[in-house]
DNA sequence: TCGTTGTCATCAATCGATTGCAATATACCC
DNA sequence: GGGTATATTGCAATCGATTGATGACAACGA
């Protein structure tokens, strides 16, 4: 293991000061003969000398390090988002602290603390979708000392830089489709119960019904975890109903259904339709390929950065900004047209 | 947004110096009467200190930080590896940043060296499974001033903690397993052209087959990248081949195979047995369920801090240790058992 | 009264960088 | 030689915490 190597000692094999070293180093306008910077470039490279940005943060009261606290880096969504995140954060010289919360507050609260004692600059929080207590969250986050950005999902009801996927147009644009398709009983799958998002996705399906006269009918709204377990126990209630087609709320969710489908032998879209919700790594194996509401995650990222990045410059405006971004519906193969006649 | 607070305002506000009130908050044994005991930290929890842990590195000389690198977070496994280090950093205090690199040796040197000017106390490093140039990194990775654990996977012949899953014996265990299902033309379809892992995988393929004097036939071994897309590519070839099972090293690769199988029409294991490598989330979908190597990556994010704990105690002897795990073969349904007579 | 002991708290150096201001040296002009 | 530019470089404070060494003060015994 080597040993760091310091300013003060690349100062004291030149025979210059620190202040002269660091000047030539950061390239500061500065009056050091073009002999000695030579040299120090010269001796700095050979020592392999790295400043350590730990001191020079504390003096420059910036570490050019950003955090992000995702509810769990598990869930491809979550994992692509950091993936997206951090190249672009990367461009722009940043580096990203990329935690994972396990989806409480609490823990939200706890790593939200370490990453600004630790000197992050700014912080992007994919926080605030489960109904736990979050008081003492929202608190912190609105005293926060640096610049936040709520990614995919909020705390509702606080001041602070927004950017999300329109949740409720998702779901809105959904059900849209399937009763142009011809669709008149649709089933959905969602997690409205502990899931801010799930509820504004439920929100925008009854709306599409309604829009059209449609019958809101509790009978084939059905309500699953995000988990595939969950949504795989949930469908056999599903399938038990005359519904043409289903709205499924969430990758996994879609997972789950299928997962039953398969397993009683029926076919998409001949037995009934499916619509999933973002795009899981498995959808590559269905045939047909599933239609679904696709959310990038690198738009969100690129988004997110921006917001951030005006705050960082100071350009940010006093109120927050919230920038809603309309989701786009792929559609492949797994909605069948329904003509008149049946 | 809040100002922080230092430990000097708390010190005036009390009317002690910050050495007291730093002591104090720290439990450090000192004599400092209970009736200030208890007025510093009423004061600082008034007014929501919390210690710059900027500045407290800095003197310290420790961030309790510590660092992982991974090719891609978007994969399944190292997402899962990465869930995991966290939590098990967590519970000792330290805070994990996680960072992607893309899997160039390049981005890997980059990420290291910001990582440790940034203070980690130590690393964890997932790279050196491309075969690129890695001399730069090889270099840093042996004059590092802070403890590197490498995990499931490695730079060879790096003097450096190792924690990784023996994937030769995984490709062992999987075609000896097959051998005793009977099976005599095993195909398999590996990344040996561009991964270390995948070659180690190979070789364990043609040890079990050499084992039993059967015969190594190059035209029973294909390449594909650890992409579906590159699976699904090469899948054609294998099934054309005369092969009652396939090894197919890894998740990826296993997706696009079976999409391969399912477009032909063919059943598992009815037409053909499949071994897999890793489970991937998908897998929930198959049925038959797909026997496969399981590498569970909390058992190797719980022996790499292991490793790590022991080189942060000042614990680890001079040698570097190298923890090998044996993998596990999960038998589920997608393997034939071939009687005598077939 | 002096010395001793014990209690409580502070001083000042340190970590490694940054940076405004001051200082030195040399050249140039009258 | 005195005065002024100009070119180079160094000093010392600063960021916010930690910590070994040291100081102040009271009580007590001789």
């Amino acid at each position: 293991m080597a040993n760091k190597v310091t300013l003060k000692q690349i100062a004291q094999e030149v025979g210059l000061s620190p202040s002269s070293v660091s000047l030539v180093l950061n390239n500061r306008p500065c009056r050091i003969s073009e002999e000695n910077r030579k040299l120090i470039k010269e001796v700095a490279a050979r020592n392999h000398y790295v400043p350590n940005q730990i001191a020079r943060s504390l003096v420059m009261r910036e570490s050019r390090t950003l955090g992000l606290i995702v509810p769990n880096i598990e869930s491809r969504f979550f994992a692509s988002l950091a993936g997206s995140l951090e190249k672009r954060c990367r461009e722009d010289g940043y580096a990203l602290f990329i935690t994972s919360s396990g989806g409480s507050a609490d823990d939200d609260l706890e790593l939200l603390r370490q990453l600004v004692t630790r000197g992050v600059d700014g912080v992007f929080l994919v926080v605030g979708d489960e109904f736990s207590d979050d008081r003492a969250l929202r608190e912190e986050v609105s005293h926060l000392p640096i610049p936040a950005v709520m990614v995919d999902r909020a705390i509702e009801g606080l001041e602070c830089d927004k950017v999300m996927f329109d949740h409720e147009m998702g779901g809105y644009m959904v059900t849209r489709y399937l009763i142009e398709q011809g669709h008149r009983r649709i089933a959905c799958l969602v997690n409205a119960r502990r899931s801010n998002t799930g509820r504004k996705r439920l929100a925008g399906y009854e709306r599409a019904l309604r829009e059209v006269g449609l019958p809101i009918d509790a009978r084939l709204e059905f309500e699953s975890e995000y988990y595939i377990p969950s949504a795989y126990e949930a469908s056999e209630a599903v399938l038990a109903t005359d519904a043409t087609a289903v709205f499924a709320s969430s990758d996994n969710i879609a997972l789950g259904l299928l997962k039953r489908l398969h397993e009683m032998g029926k076919s998409i879209p001949g037995d009934i339709s499916v619509v999933s919700y973002d795009n899981s790594a498995a959808d590559v194996l269905f045939e047909p390929a599933l239609t679904a509401i696709e959310q990038d995650p690198g738009v969100l990222a690129e988004h997110a950065f921006g917001c951030m990045s005006k705050r960082l410059a100071g350009r940010g405006g006093r109120r927050a900004e919230e920038v809603v971004l309309e989701p786009a519906l792929i559609v492949k193969g797994s909605v069948l047209e329904l003509t008149e006649c049946s």
